[in-house]
DNA sequence: GTGAAAGCGCTAACAC
DNA sequence: GTGTTAGCGCTTTCAC
């Protein structure tokens, strides 16, 4: 069967391509009478425009990238926040009828940006979506903008103002998270940072700063301990922090897989939490449900941030106006199993 | 910058541009010396063939559709697996050029059917990876072949015998770590079986009898509970198997969702693992490796299985040979930490 | 409000 | 081995 065209549609309503063409991009200027006769004809005949004609035509692919940090390239790959992203953007992206394009890539690569300027020329992606920590990066920035493509940046840590961006109050939940423990009688809190290459775990780290001074405690060096977001990593740190002479008594990593790393090594210490320490994260990836005890967390919107992301990109490339903007979307408090008052004697 | 196009090289290089489409495509019958003045100049102009344009005229998109069931419909949607097989098959697409498009589904949708013709002809998929549960289900595989469009099916479980498929052995692995549990002294081997509508886990069940079979024991038909592969369900399922008088010294769940969900519900009732309650699961997704303690698992090989699929798939495609056949990429034993001894006085 | 004509940048079919 | 000629099915431009 000869897939139908746009000719065949013209011809069944009566009219010529154009205005066909008019009634599937939602143009003005065409009488009601006239879309409904053509929508019927699309209807019967169960038309579908075909994109490659139209991607070029028009110049667009109605493709969207989206860029990511390869979990592969990790001992325990994480891979809810990846899928958390994926979801938001696709929700976007079938709304507005584009398709979404994945790409993971190893930001360490020297070549990454040729080979991102490959994909989008090889691809034609007529937006980006770039997820943290890659949307730090001055180099893989600019090659996508020397490209001319719109990009919008997920969680980026710096300045952002003249570009797109969504990200979350990072630093003040991670000070409040602080603050809650610290109403929990908890005196000794440490972070476990992240990825030092991911700008916005910076700012949680800031965050916790904040939030122990709020509390009147002072920082502590030695209860800081640096991570790279990895499960492996939280296990690491935590086993650290909790051989030390003098270990803390409640510990907030700057993501889930860290924080349930640290839980791991607390039940294989024999370590009783949250009676005796307390565990904290940040995503609330579905990790954050399977632990035992389940974790406290931050839970970030990372869906709906994705989601919006793609929605303002897709607004700029429709518009063709070059939108600027920061959205900001709260991320709240999650308190389940693994945080408790400190314990008493431990003082 | 106005982009370069095929006119523009085949100028520089003082050939016809049907020459220059020669040299991208390594289409036969150009003179060495031709191929290496056409390669100079696209070189020099940084040139990349528009994919619209191709496709337009070659009626290929090169886009290669991924199905998979939405993890976002579960409770606490499990990710590993997802994210395992989207590299497998990226892994293949990026060596023949294809871009990969995923679409999560409802599988259970009404309307998924023309949601997949949708999808197909609106974005002029070359083929499609159909994962499980998905790959088996007769309406979907229906709506695929109408429109012609390859199929590969990752984990079937019915017969395959006129279309494309990779599978592992499922039945044989499960025999096998049955019979390794019944090695360890385990008499009372439970078995939490998956999804119903994915026939693959079927298959693993059926392994499960026969590793009974041959060591000599006998199934229950209370050691058997149903599951629906999600983390929530395996809590379910393994409290209930606990909770019941003469509870199973070892549970196998057919898959590690389901498993760590026994894990944690263990860890609850201040069961021990493995010294009182022994635990498998099936996949070895990441989360195998983030339970306390580490779980004793069939490492399927995922990623391996999807690359497979869609280089049969481009395969088919390329060489416009409809090919047949199954390949089967073998799942090991991998022993870890949640697995023991059957306790002497549980008998 | 609607339509005619001219491409978009490439590949297919065939000629040379 | 290489080039010529037609489209692929749309959108764009501009005329009416």
């Amino acid at each position: 069967m000869p897939k139908t065209t746009i000719d065949d549609v013209a011809k069944l309503a009566g009219v010529s391509i154009k205005t066909v063409s008019r009634v599937v991009n939602r143009e003005p200027n065409v009488r009601a009478a006239t879309t409904a006769r053509v929508s019927a004809a699309i209807a019967t005949l169960n038309y579908r425009p075909n994109q490659s004609a139209r991607s070029l035509a028009s110049r667009r692919s109605y493709l969207i990238g989206l860029l990511y940090d390869d979990p592969s390239m990790y001992e325990i790959p994480s891979s809810g926040y990846v899928i958390s992203m994926q979801q938001g953007v696709l929700k976007a992206c079938k709304a507005a009828n584009y398709d979404l394009l994945i790409h993971p890539c190893e930001y360490r690569d020297k070549h990454i940006g040729t080979e991102i300027r490959t994909l989008i020329e090889h691809s034609r992606l007529d937006g980006i979506v770039l997820a943290p920590p890659l949307s730090d990066m001055p180099g893989i920035i600019r090659a996508i903008t020397k490209t001319d493509t719109p990009l919008v940046r997920l969680s980026p840590g710096g300045q952002t103002t003249h570009q797109l961006a969504v990200s979350t109050n990072d630093r003040e939940i991670c000070a409040e998270m602080t603050k809650y423990l610290a109403s929990l009688g908890h005196r000794r809190i440490a972070f476990i940072t992240g990825h030092p290459d991911h700008a916005a775990v910076v700012n949680r780290h800031l965050g916790y700063q904040d939030g122990l001074r709020e509390s009147g405690l002072r920082s502590a060096k030695r209860l800081v301990v640096e991570g790279d977001n990895s499960f492996k990593s939280g296990e690491r740190c935590g086993k650290r922090l909790l051989q030390s002479n003098s270990p803390p008594t409640a510990i907030f990593a700057c993501n889930d897989d860290m924080a349930a790393g640290v839980l791991r090594v607390a039940l294989q210490m024999g370590i009783d939490v949250p009676n005796e320490l307390s565990v904290a994260g940040f995503d609330d990836v579905p990790l954050a449900q399977q632990t035992f005890p389940l974790l406290t967390t931050v839970k970030q919107p990372l869906e709906a941030m994705a989601e919006q992301a793609a929605i303002m990109l897709i607004d700029g490339i429709t518009t063709k106006s070059a939108t600027t903007g920061v959205q900001t979307i709260p991320a709240t408090l999650v308190v389940r199993e693994s945080t408790g008052p400190a314990p008493t004697q431990a003082e």
